[in-house]
DNA sequence: GTCTATAGTATGATAGAC
DNA sequence: GTCTATCATACTATAGAC
């Protein structure tokens, strides 16, 4: 593996870091600059239209870390329940138990929402819908399931906001708690 | 009434309205000055410690609509069920029927945090609280009652971010459904 | 692939006339 | 109380050496 490679996996991981907490108008260059240790030029090299680019990286990095650690396992083998466990515990790494911005929320705001548009829609919508099919691998029906799937978003995303609201977590592991019940009924 | 309260009146509104869509970051004094027809001097008349102050005025501007809009519903006559849903009536004309961001997502985003400390966890303590005391009203125990308040609250704030991100106030709209149901058992 | 240097623009903020 | 004109700074982005 060439060292090209892992710098710019490692500038990505950096940069979304920074967009995932300031925000896209919060994110400048200077910012972007220091977190990824690369210079203003080094950045426009890896990233030739600059800090839209950017944005996509880290919304791509952002979506490829929900599908590794939140859609595979829920697409997985083993029981419903055991599956939603797994995906509980990959949700509770993307939010850093809590801690990290709600980015449904951040993708929606300001020129967010033009930078990467329908970014937001699209990671939900896939969700909801590997949430319906685990409902109905727990043997509910598809209506009843479609309505659970999007319960559980709706708690998950809720609580998540908050967790970083009250600054206490407990809410957000609270909901996490409860995946099981709305998606499988606990079977 | 002099027209320079009203003038200023307006002015604050107008600026709410930017530090709602864009953020603090986002909110640029050419889009306030834009938004509230007032040049950059004008603003620094009324808000002498510029942007900080007008972010301030904002976040006091929202406290007061949500302090009339829907704590006070919440502790006014009839009973409980009534008042949940006067007060349901009164975040979704906050939320404007489920297209504003939310707020307390909003607050935690970059220098907003540094700008209004606090302002989201007061906000939702008060509501919290209110909700608690409506459960109470309507027959649960204290403890339930604080249970059911933060479901309330995770409920709405989650479809929030789910109606903004899909583009569809649906989900916002039937969790303003279930309140009543939440929060006083539909009694 | 990274750097220094810098262009060009937008930002937040001020001064002073009216 | 609002304006025009302007400041200093930070911003995004580019040029060109190594």
């Amino acid at each position: 593996m060439p060292a090209t490679k892992s710098s710019r996996e490692d500038a990505v991981a950096a940069i979304t870091a920074v967009f995932r907490e300031f925000g896209y108008d919060g994110a400048s260059l200077s910012r972007l600059s220091e977190a990824s240790g690369l210079g203003r030029s080094s950045l426009y090299h890896h990233f030739p239209n600059g800090k839209e680019d950017m944005a996509a990286a880290a919304v791509a990095h952002l979506a490829g870390l929900a599908t590794d650690g939140i859609l595979a396992p829920l697409d997985g083998e083993g029981d419903a329940t055991a599956r939603v466990k797994a995906a509980a515990a990959g949700i509770s790494k993307f939010y850093d138990g809590g801690r990290a911005n709600c980015l449904a929320n951040l993708l929606s705001i300001g020129e967010a929402a033009t930078a990467a548009p329908g970014a937001a829609k699209s990671l939900i919508s896939a969700l909801e819908n590997a949430f319906e099919q685990v409902a109905v691998d727990a043997g509910f029906a598809q209506k009843e399931a479609r309505i659970r799937a999007e319960q559980a978003i709706v708690e998950i995303e809720g609580a998540l906001v908050v967790s970083r609201a009250a600054g206490n977590n407990a809410p957000f592991q609270r909901a996490l708690g409860r995946l099981p019940e709305i998606l499988t009924g606990g079977k």
